[in-house]
DNA sequence: CTGAAAGCGCTAACAC
DNA sequence: GTGTTAGCGCTTTCAG
């Protein structure tokens, strides 16, 4: 039990016959007002000692935690997800360099239920909450509505957003990169086009699914519910989803997909029932994560820029826990990666 | 700016009309020695004014943070590997129950250059330190060797150990996973096979080499450095270095891996050049995650209990900082999981 | 059964 | 230039 007997202020102040209030100043930086061989003299001690400040106690004085926390949603394995990963590190990182903590938290039932996604704040464990994964079922985040510019519980959704409530978020846009994707296949020639979309409680599924279908029409296309499915964002939902859709539109040529693992899901039930991609069928996805460059074929998707929306989710945040900006409400641009898993139909079609 | 003015202790005690102590006593349960009458009126404000304990406060107070950190490797996608989320999980869900938060580190060159793994503790951020992914090459790791019965900063290692540093760890029996699928490739009667292990700077791949090795020896078999190959944890490797053995030794029936990745990279590279598995080779892996059981074919695989590891990490974590133990070094017991990836060779062998 | 007061480690207003 | 002091919100002796 050689408990390190932990050396603050004071100890500093003593060993160098200085003032606590001198300490703080020169540890602080605000030397102005100090003489330089009182400085030399306090750092010198500070450092001989290894004094550390308390961040429990700075943060009491200056109430600010100084942490902000990632609320992950209790999807199985979410720490094992590439989207959610690619979320966080960026996240992190960006806090990082700026001296803030991350903590974790994960939305389990019993989380939301009493209330501990207020007490984080409340109980000054952080300054500040980003949500990721979000759906219209979150009812818990009505808790967090702009009501005026209310600051006290800062709050930004990461890359999803809810109609109806007035939330700080950032998001890529996916209306527009429905749009590509349905503007990508027409333009190959493609006339009867399929779209497998992810779970219909996340509020950028519609998004995407009304940027395709006003493509689609704008070329005179109809998009009949026959052709759409929904995938679940997982493979095996998009697996599912292209069978049933080929038992109802056995004559489809083409099939765009809210995200990457809903692509590789498909196309790994065409490839096993006999059919080739893109030769009889094209497929393009969404995301473009790393695996999409190397999967067979190799997938043409429509690149949203996840590690970008994550790095200013944080950025703003921070924005918004400093009182320099009252809201955020960001909408970043996606643009079509064209690889080898969309081709123009057979011509027999 | 409407900033709730966060309501104290000491708002609770005006309106209730009681002391600090009588407020502070009932809250925290010491009520034996305050009256019912008292007790209920005191209860009953904190709850009409939503009186939340400040935890910085209590921390500094008490000299605790009430935080454990997670410490992971700096690879590519950290979080978003499925190891690694297992881990994070487990030890996640464990904490929570117990009401302690989980920080989340990342092991940057920056990081430890400027020894934050340190300041986590003497600065209070954290109680505690849970490193996941650790190697050899690791040096920080020597900062929390334990020397005698210092407490001071309570670290376990997570999975791994380093030999000839004593640090507190808890892991899953390797050694015993080599011999496992060693001993069930001898039994169905193979007698050429090769291991792909993992990163030689991980101290547990060597486990399973010498476990694995060490079977292999007393049914008479050998283990020339020609049928051993490392594979670095990765599908990339597992593929590359299932190419390299069957280039040296084209008469391999059997090979283990040291994870389930490099497994599926090598099944896949395998089926690539035209081989069947398991009627050609057999593979076997470890870990056993999710996947193992849905690739093609199914995966025999030594089922590696890494929830439970990460489990029993945080929970010794808690014990170490509670000074109900002094040091920590655990082994669990892993066993075979038979599915179809390996069977008898060729009668033709 | 209850309260006054000290102190956890730090910052900052204010005085010298 | 430097030091004294109050206070951040809480727990905990120690007196009543």
């Amino acid at each position: 039990m050689a408990k390190r007997k932990t050396i603050s202020i004071k100890d500093v102040a003593r060993e160098s016959g200085a003032s606590l209030t001198t300490v703080s100043l020169v540890l602080n930086r605000r030397a102005r007002r100090i003489s330089p061989e009182t400085r030399q003299r306090v750092m010198e001690t500070a450092n001989r000692l290894g004094y550390r400040p308390s961040r429990l106690a700075q943060g009491l004085q200056a109430q600010r935690a100084g942490v902000l926390a990632i609320l992950v949603p209790q999807i199985r394995r979410a720490f094992a997800d590439a989207y959610f990963g690619e979320l966080i590190s960026a996240i992190h990182e960006h806090a990082g360099e700026a001296e803030w903590k991350i903590l974790l938290e994960v939305a389990y039932p019993r989380f939301i239920e009493t209330r501990q996604h207020l007490e984080l704040f409340d109980r000054h464990f952080v300054d500040g909450l980003l949500c990721l994964g979000v759906t219209s079922r979150d009812e818990y985040l009505r808790d967090f509505a702009r009501i005026g510019t209310d600051s006290a519980r800062p709050v930004v959704v990461v890359n999803n957003y809810l109609p109806g409530v007035t939330l700080n978020h950032v998001r890529c846009d996916y209306h527009q990169a429905g749009r590509l994707a349905a503007e990508y296949l027409i333009g190959l020639g493609h006339r009867r086009i399929g779209l497998i979309h992810g779970a219909s409680e996340v509020q950028t599924s519609w998004d995407l699914r009304r940027g395709f279908e006003e493509s689609l029409a704008e070329a005179g296309i109809d998009l009949p519910a026959s052709r759409v499915e929904d995938g679940l964002y997982t493979e095996e939902g998009g697996a599912a989803a292209v069978a049933a859709l080929l038992r109802r539109e056995p004559a489809l040529t083409a099939v765009m997909t809210g995200n990457d693992k809903m692509a590789v899901g498909a196309i790994s039930a065409l490839k096993e029932s006999g059919r080739s991609v893109p030769d009889d069928i094209s497929v393009v996805g969404c995301d473009d994560m790393h695996q999409a460059a190397y999967c067979d074929p190799p997938l043409t998707t429509v690149h949203t820029p996840i590690y970008e929306v994550g790095r200013r989710a944080c950025e703003s945040l921070l924005e918004l826990i400093e009182g320099r900006q009252q809201s955020v409400e960001e909408t970043l641009p996606v643009y079509l990666t064209v690889r080898r898993s969309a081709a123009p139909p057979r011509a027999t079609s």
